[in-house]
DNA sequence: GTAATCTCCGTACATGGGTACGGAGTCAAG
DNA sequence: CTTGACTCCGTACCCATGTACGGAGATTAC
């Protein structure tokens, strides 16, 4: 589907605002297409997919700097080159499971102990978070 | 211990900054103490472990807003109320969590492909970002 | 053909969570 | 008593990630 996009009917497709995208641009994160016409930008879906790339990439934590990063790995001669990108990232991703993980535990244990015993004056909840 | 601190000293103590102590105080985390000579702020160890609340609030995922909330819910029957934020919380880190091992999975592949062969073509997490 | 909508551009503003600045007053050590 | 460190205050600024504004020109729909 070699569909010609403006500005907002990408902006509509990738469920961004027209302003998302050219702040893009001015990141240097969505390369400028042609202008064939009239100097309104035509895009292509290809765009389309790298802003879904982009936003899929910021829910699960990375910042615009990492999403360049990781947009960099695509490519035709990915391997050798960006292979240590890649592990550091993967290094990165890692960290970031072990921290939500303990997060995780944390949280669940004051829930389970607030279920239980949710009798005396406060709050057990609070009472972990007061402590020490 | 009914240690008197000036502001330096409780910033040590609670492992902020100063600054960081006066916007409690602008943004209402942190009464504003009794300042008996001089004009000075005079803390106690009370507001060491509220700022310690505060931001061990933080690194469970709570915004400064939460925070605020949870604050003022220290009674039997305000628990319901911080098990529930508590619980919401854990269910936002336990989808990142997943989606995070999701990513790592494909990352892990990738790495591997890579240090297998020296194969070509587009990276296997960019099309996993990508799909759809 | 006219009106509504879209796009262009640069620039300014928004938000969360702080940080930094600067001049003046105050406290504590030597 | 002097010197240096601390505190006061208001205000401005920082970063990241967008959002909004506003006037001029292009396109599309009826």
């Amino acid at each position: 589907m070699k569909s010609r996009l403006t500005i907002g009917k990408l902006a509509e497709a990738a469920g961004v605002g027209v302003e998302t995208i050219r702040f893009y641009h001015r990141s240097g994160l969505l390369p400028e297409p042609e202008r064939p016409l009239s100097g309104y930008r035509e895009y292509t879906d290809g765009d389309r997919r790298r802003i879904r790339f982009i936003k899929r990439a910021q829910t699960l934590g990375f910042n615009l700097d990492d999403v360049a990063g990781l947009l960099k790995l695509d490519g035709p001669q990915m391997c050798s080159v960006t292979h240590d990108l890649a592990l550091e990232k993967l290094h990165v991703v890692k960290e970031k499971i072990d921290a939500l993980v303990a997060i995780r535990d944390a949280l669940q244990q004051m829930v389970r102990q607030c279920e239980r015993k949710h009798t005396r004056g406060t709050c057990p909840i609070i009472q972990s978070l007061v402590q020490e």
